[in-house]
DNA sequence: CAATGGGCTGGAGTTACCTCA
DNA sequence: ACTGAGGTAACTCCAGCCCAT
């Protein structure tokens, strides 16, 4: 890699060099095409650009930096919303806990209630609750009702495709 | 075949400069 | 005119890979 460049042609300081707008354009198409450069590929570019291999190097490298950042934002945008969902979801679950206590605990009350709003119906087998038709394995539960609650609604891909 | 040293490259972090509100 | 914030070109350092020895 080239090293402490900046003093070729003589000019100790750097300088910074706003690149003009065509140049810009054209490096971000090439960024386009692919996102690192063989040093051919370099060198004929920065001569396109009038731009030292170097200069162009920096350009990828600092676009690259750019573009992590950028996808690293909107990461953390997504695990943000999956943690709002989760979270969410909990406060369901929790309340629904508590209804389900109280029914334990008052069961004179427990044929009027409509069913609490997880034990909805399964969307393949469409059953509430009804165990499969398979003897119950070793996951069976003490109540010997409780059955696998169909998951509500699938977090990823909700915040993966929030708008389908 | 494994070890080693050198060259090259990319990533991460930082600095310096420029622009703009 | 001055200033602080944000953007970005350019830099340093380091790790990983490849290749010749």
């Amino acid at each position: 890699m080239e090293r402490g460049s900046d003093e070729e042609d003589g000019e100790t300081s750097r300088k910074k060099l706003r690149l003009s707008k065509d140049q810009s354009v054209i490096l971000e198409e090439s960024f386009k095409e692919h996102n690192t450069l063989n040093p051919k590929q370099k060198l004929a570019l920065a001569k396109r650009l009038g731009l030292r291999p170097r200069q162009v190097e920096v350009w990828f490298q600092n676009r690259r930096a750019r573009t992590k950042l950028k996808q690293t934002e909107v990461d953390c945008e997504f695990l943000k919303r999956c943690c709002e969902n989760l979270t969410e979801e909990n406060r369901r679950l929790q309340k629904e806990v508590q209804e389900l206590r109280a029914l334990k605990l008052s069961p004179q009350f427990y044929m009027q209630m409509t069913p609490p709003t997880t034990l909805t119906m399964c969307p393949s087998c469409e059953r509430v609750g009804a165990p499969p038709s398979s003897s119950s394995g070793p996951t069976s539960t003490p109540m010997g009702q409780a059955q696998p609650r169909p998951m509500p609604f699938n977090l990823w891909a909700n915040a993966l495709h929030p708008r389908s």
